[in-house]
DNA sequence: CACTGTGAATAAATTCACAGCC
DNA sequence: GGCTGTGAATTTATTCACAGTG
């Protein structure tokens, strides 16, 4: 058991739990990090210290055991219970978002949507009523939740990231494509769709 | 001017370039990378390291030219011209993403929307007609096309790579939530959002 | 003088290599 | 014998610190 784990470490650990969830269906019993390896592309010196950070889960020349793998995987993730997050932004994006989290995640589910556009407001979508944008820091602070993502157009994603810190949420899922200031405290990952394929251009282009 | 640049680097790039084009919006004409780091978060040294890969775009003592190294930049990245891109998969997510990528880049266009599904094939979609996968192959090989997004179902994924690897693309965004083997030659990204969420989860649940 | 460009120093991440154990 | 767990070695990335220059 450690005291810091590295970031990277932490977001290899749903890849190794999707895994899991393929060798589960699999029926598969036990997994070497060798075949973990293969199926992954991590290396398998890097799948045994990631999960080292965490206890011995392994059994010296047998392997790991798929379900008890998988178990403390979730329950090192907090995916063992249910997590409530907060979706900021029901517009096209927003509603995609918002149908994708709760058909694929079991264990997360969007418990409020928030909105500016008054039209908007009072609609259901993916289950949830939309309320207003303006009802968010005091509904989230009451409610407790710690996860958000934000689906706001980039002017006005600061000042939601901002308001989402003061209502206490610890994680940020953004998706405006702005430069924001990770408020105190507040681990954030922004997803910029344009900011992947620029980059990729520079590997199409490549001539080898 | 270097030969290798390393990934991380390269995957900095669009943030520059995204920065570059909101000085250019407020008048800018010099930017320093002191300010540059202000406004992303990178560190200044971080910055002028990865331009210098490039070769010697500042004035010491001045900083950048706002426009010089935008026109830099786009041509580094291969965004100066036009660039054709691929999409396979024109389902819901394929959909979006076809619609995004047309409005949103000005040098990256869709030029062939592929899908297995016959209902499809025939319809337009974000200005483009959707061909049947079978064709996939023969047609990217024979327009050139060097890059593509992948919106596949999980277990068509690996076979569609792999034909558009044949095909001659170099650089495949993925958005298929599975282990993909990249062929030999080709650079590929995948965006998974539940992992981005699980691994989320984490920070929002440690108590601090 | 202010800011770039860059070697040198440091820190972080990965890989090696093997002891320890079932 | 085979595979985990882990220090040591290596590689990669970042930061420091300053010489060079308009």
């Amino acid at each position: 058991m450690e005291y810091y784990i590295p970031d990277v470490t932490i977001r290899r650990l749903p890849a190794y739990l999707r895994l899991l969830g393929e060798l589960e269906d699999e029926h598969a019993e036990i997994v070497s990090s060798a075949e973990m390896s293969r199926r992954t592309g991590f290396s398998s010196e890097q799948i045994r210290k990631d999960l080292a950070y965490f206890g011995a889960f392994g059994t010296r020349g047998v392997g790991y055991r798929v379900d008890f793998l998988q178990e403390r995987l979730r329950k090192i993730l907090g995916l063992d219970g249910l997590v409530a997050a907060a979706l900021v932004g029901a517009g096209k994006l927003g509603q995609s978002l918002a149908r994708y989290v709760q058909s694929q995640h079991r264990s997360i589910r969007i418990s409020h949507i928030f909105d500016i556009d008054e039209d908007l407001v009072g609609q259901t979508l993916a289950g949830v009523t939309i309320m207003h944008t303006r009802e968010m820091e005091e509904t989230v602070a009451e409610s407790g939740v710690r996860l958000a993502v934000v689906a706001v157009p980039a002017p006005e994603a600061q000042e939601v990231v901002d308001s989402l810190a003061r209502a206490g949420v610890r994680a940020i899922l953004n998706f405006a494509p702005v430069f924001l200031k990770p408020p105190q405290g507040v681990v954030m990952k922004s997803v910029d769709l344009s900011s992947e394929m620029r980059s990729l251009v520079y590997y199409a282009r490549k001539c080898r």
